[in-house]
DNA sequence: GGAAAGCACAGACTTTTGTTCTGCCAATAG
DNA sequence: CTATTGGCAGAACAAAAGTCTGTGCTTTCC
């Protein structure tokens, strides 16, 4: 199997702007990607033949990267939701830190700026097998130390949102 | 709009264990919920409708929750992730904090056992957009500071996965 | 300002897929 | 040993996806 050695970057940027038809199918989608083209159609006032144009060109454009059906981790016997904080000096980012994908467990693994080097979103069995999981980073090379946060409960877990805030509520400012 | 004020939990256990079919299935539609009943079929070993029934059954039983198009972040305008934990005193899970679900920039929200209360994924136009979200925070009741993680690179990014590593590989103790 | 070109949409059609029904087989309980 | 239940394959039907053509619009070039 091969890892993903490279990060994540926009395939193109594609200067193709979203109208607000696009804006609204994308909304759709997101929240349910299994709808036909018909009740899109009705919900954004499109036509289907018109629908099915725009989200092949969406998809062709790389916005839509794919569809996924979302399952429940407890009921795949993965209850225990955690992120991972890996402290490594030099540089974080080495080629065997990759491998770590191949585990199933492994969903998010992003190097951020902050007090620490790269954060992962883990979801495992249990404590053990989260403490195997750990282990597994423990070996790599340059790995200093790692902070887990434990999810105790999740109020929020959604997909990437297709609208943006465009102007955001005014808060008053502090008397200092 | 109506905002979860309480936690997502698994609706109901479903006594259906899921069988070597059940977690092709899914594995399946994980990675592309797109592929026809036929096609799944030939993958896992089973009949059309001998599919459609199972992914039906795992509908109902909760085990699928839906069926979601993933859309690029810097294609809809997005471009910028963080992880903002954020510090309260008292209990983090105000009412008003569930009010944050309404931007569409906020994409996670758990609360976590670890030297914070609250962790929140949010994608963002830009630092002045993810600026107005801290503010929106800072002015819940209680929140005492928040610690922002801006993610330089995503290598991996991808929804919950339905395999769990049965056996995990034996790591040499350290010599101490 | 006018004409041509490109784009996007609606309607009708074809093809593919989803969905349902029926019968059969195996496993289990009585 | 028999009856019953659950699940799967094959066939038939319904529905959606995908394609094609024409039309109206906007844009752009002359």
């Amino acid at each position: 199997m091969d890892y993903e050695t490279e990060a994540i970057r926009p395939r193109q940027v594609s200067t193709r702007s979203l109208d607000a038809f696009d804006r609204k199918i994308l909304g759709v989608l997101v929240k349910d990607a299994r709808l036909p083209y018909a009740e899109i159609g009705n919900l954004v006032g499109l036509s289907p033949p018109a629908v099915h144009d725009r989200v092949k060109k969406l998809r062709e454009a790389g916005i839509i990267r794919g569809v996924h059906a979302s399952v429940d981790g407890p009921a795949v016997g993965k209850p225990l939701l955690a992120y991972v904080h890996v402290d490594a000096e030099g540089w974080g980012k080495s080629q065997r830190m990759m491998r770590l994908q191949a585990f199933p467990e492994v969903e998010e693994m992003h190097s951020v700026a902050g007090d620490t080097c790269v954060v992962l979103k883990v979801r495992t069995a249990d404590t053990h097998a989260l403490e195997h999981l750990l282990l597994q980073i423990y070996i790599l090379p340059g790995v200093k130390g790692t902070k887990s946060y434990i999810v105790l409960s999740t109020y929020l877990e959604r997909p990437v949102q297709a609208e943006v805030t465009g102007t955001w509520p005014s808060v008053p400012m502090p008397d200092d």
